[in-house]
DNA sequence: ACCTTTGTTGACATTTTTGTCAAAAAATCT
DNA sequence: AGATTTTTTGACAAAAATGTCAACAAAGGT
């Protein structure tokens, strides 16, 4: 028989079940249809649901990390990286809005030891970044705040309008052409937003 | 017997579990639980969990939707609605923070007549709102975008760093002090960004 | 006090989902 | 080909959750 292919298939197509489609409580019985195959078969090969879930999980943090690293890491302008983040962090949040959705849920809920496997978002590379972002507010580039501050509203700007934006599409009267254009814009209204009147030359 | 007491008791109960706890998908034995009534209370009083739950969900809705209208109609300034829309939903959020977590879940999942279920969700007065936004931008009080835009602005801003806080509290290295006073400044900081430079008197 | 209505309880049947296991099938090795 | 290992399948048992129902209890009305 060929190597891992029913292996991978099931473990992509729970992948794409759980964090594009966002069907995070998926039967066993649904992440065997999606992948064409019988049901013993995630057993099989992952032991349970869970650790199939947790296994499909850790890969997209795994991957989520990686762009962040690759964003934030570097010499480059606290404007160039921040315009990087904006980059690579939309094309995975719109192909998987259910990763940053999980994860609202989870921190959210009470549950046991939820500081323990909180451990595994800690990020030390942040610290640099925000030196970087402290120096270049004293240097005027940015406006004052705490820097801390200046992170979340980041996110906050790039990450919710992408989950909520089924809601928008149905509350705003507007064409499905103008909305995409809305989106599309977001990316430099979010820099003039976050950088205000201070241009940036990059 | 007294009035409706055991009723009022479960609805008050689940609306705790669900919404600010989390539990959406609760077990009819732990809403009762909750609650501290037997299990069959609840199908007595409400005929199926699902029905408990929508009503729940429609009185937050409600609630919700209130604070929306409160904020933004009448014929103060943009940015003292703005400000107040800030003041009024915070509170909300922090309260029920899965009541925005369990409608970004509705709207990015896949199901039956979503477009049906979504025009509870029509909100017509915004319109009104958002001509005087573009009123002010035209005067050059706000900064020139699309007024969508400048919407989904505040809203991201609001929500997205109140139900992302427990994720911040672990990775931010800093004390709960100095957190409450980082989400204390929030309002303050919102405003400045979404405002920017053209301070206003109010 | 008696009757009626309302509220509460425990027992039950049904459904859904999960994981295991032995047998069958397919691939691999010698 | 024959033996061995890996993969696949269907059947089964156990667990969890939901809703119904008849019986019981409490309240209110007359």
């Amino acid at each position: 028989m060929k190597d891992n292919k029913t292996e991978e298939l099931i473990k992509s197509c729970s992948k794409d079940l759980f964090f594009n489609k966002g069907k995070l409580n998926a039967s066993t019985q649904e992440i065997a249809d999606n992948a064409g195959v019988k049901r013993t078969l995630v057993n099989y090969y992952f032991g349970s649901k869970q650790k199939l879930f947790d296994l499909v999980f850790e890969e997209l943090r795994f991957t989520f990390k990686s762009l962040l690293h690759k964003a934030v890491s570097g010499t480059a302008s606290v404007y160039d990286k921040v315009s990087a983040l904006i980059h690579y962090c939309s094309d995975f949040i719109k192909k998987y809005p259910h990763f940053n959705i999980f994860l609202i849920n989870e921190i959210n809920t009470v549950g046991v030891n939820k500081t323990e496997r909180m451990k595994k978002y800690h990020f030390p590379e942040l610290n640099i970044f925000f030196r970087e972002i402290e120096a270049e507010m004293e240097d005027g580039k940015i406006p004052q705040m705490n820097p801390l501050n200046f992170y979340i509203n980041i996110f906050a700007l790039l990450s919710y309008p992408i989950i909520m934006r089924p809601y928008y599409d149905q509350i705003f009267e507007v064409s499905k052409k103008e909305m995409d254009e809305l989106y599309a814009s977001r990316k430099e209204v979010i820099l003039k937003l976050i950088f205000q009147h201070t241009q940036q030359q990059s």
